[in-house]
DNA sequence: ATAGCGTCCGAACGGTCGTACGCTAAAGGG
DNA sequence: CCCTTTAGCGTACGACCGTTCGGACGCTAT
């Protein structure tokens, strides 16, 4: 995915020009999380970086092109931290539970400093239309396509119980996802690490119980009630 | 709660300028429902209800007086549609239900033509700072704490687990909220509806099943994997 | 009849937005 | 050594932003 993700932005970044195009789209990135794709202004950024707003601007031509690329080096960035710290687990349920513990801990190392970038970008652009929602919206669904995958493996494997809607699972995966967002950026509460987490094991099964419990129902691992310690 | 929300904007519709103000809010929460509350502005407002921009501020004062009014009208508007048609139920159980009910209806009868309008006015105010973004965080701290206040309520009754954690559930439901909100306006994708359903049902217990089950652990009424079907 | 007030308009303000054009200065290969 | 490319600056533009101000109009009460 990442070769799809990086395929607009031109990878030299040895040249002056490149290193000038990284420091923007870096900053761009940064300033893009916290205030929106659309509060990005060219003026802004550019007096941030030393430069004019020509100077930034022949670099990308136009404050779409730029925005574009913003979310592809934000989606790199993203999968790098996300995806990619899962690779070393085993496809299907490790590396689902992986990804999800990688997506809470991308919001703990503050990877963007205004939270999930793509949940910000997705709020602010799926009532448009245009190629950045496009871009978004694509990246989104690269995001939850993988999940799905995973699960759709775990419940191969028997990891997940047979008939899990692997939709259904994304959809509540994502919902926590969105939630611990919601509460650490809105509430500034940073409980919601613990209950994203409490939340996510529910979902997929208590690591060490549902690794060494059988696959079906029996003893019901991991779906206890949502109790207090 | 409709006493603290409607103590900002008087509620008198029956004068000429009380009939203006009210069109300029209902126009500013649909616009401001896609737009974004900072999407919405003066000009933009004024030439669709035919006033001029000094006309229509003079209702307000300034831009953020305006933007706080219709953070106000939205909230009036979204707990007539969720809160209020849930007072019919017992309060505890059977009232976080419908809620919960309330709150995905609101979505399908398309009260606020972008989605929910605290859903995203929360994503688009939650890094900033100031009287917008403390109005949003305490009405939607407001709806939560309904949801909290009816959740112990309902393990008090014996209708949820005891020991069950009153924040970690509402978290959750609310997750499921917001991951309803991104399916429907980000992938266009109707099928959420059953999802958020199925879900909400899950955390609550299904309805037949939770009401005439024991309170306690025993057949683990609703607490069910992730079926299809 | 007239004074006053509520309601809204029109014009203008300074500011910021994205964008276009033309220039300079350095770099680099023939 | 020249000539092209590259990288960036400065200036200017038209559009739109929120806001201010003076005045027009109609209703109401005196």
């Amino acid at each position: 995915m990442l070769a799809i993700v990086s395929a607009v932005s031109p990878r030299r970044s040895s040249t002056e020009a490149g290193r000038t195009r990284a420091a923007i789209l870096a900053r761009g990135v940064a300033v893009a999380s916290t205030e929106g794709l659309e509060g990005l202004t060219i003026g802004r950024l550019a007096t941030d970086l030393g430069l004019s707003k020509s100077g930034l601007l022949g670099h990308f031509g136009s404050k779409e092109s730029l925005q574009l690329a913003v979310v592809d080096t934000a989606a790199e960035i993203f999968f790098r931290e996300t995806a990619d710290h899962a690779i070393g687990a085993a496809p299907g349920l490790p590396r689902l539970r992986a990804m999800c513990e990688a997506w809470i801990s991308h919001l703990e190392r503050e990877v963007f400093p205004g939270g999930c970038f793509f949940t910000a970008a997705a709020s602010e652009y799926d009532d448009r239309d245009g190629p950045v929602r496009d871009a978004v919206a694509g990246l989104v669904g690269l995001w939850e396509r993988d999940l799905r995958l995973h699960v759709r493996l775990a419940v191969q494997a028997g990891d997940l119980p047979a008939g899990t809607d692997s939709d259904q699972v994304v959809f509540e995966l994502v919902g926590q996802m969105l939630a611990l967002n919601h509460t650490l950026r809105l509430h500034r509460d940073r409980g919601g690490f613990v209950r994203a987490r409490r939340a996510m094991a529910r979902l997929l099964g208590q690591p060490e119980a549902t690794i060494s419990a059988p696959p079906a129902d029996a003893p019901q691992p991991g779906r206890a009630p949502v109790t207090s310690a």
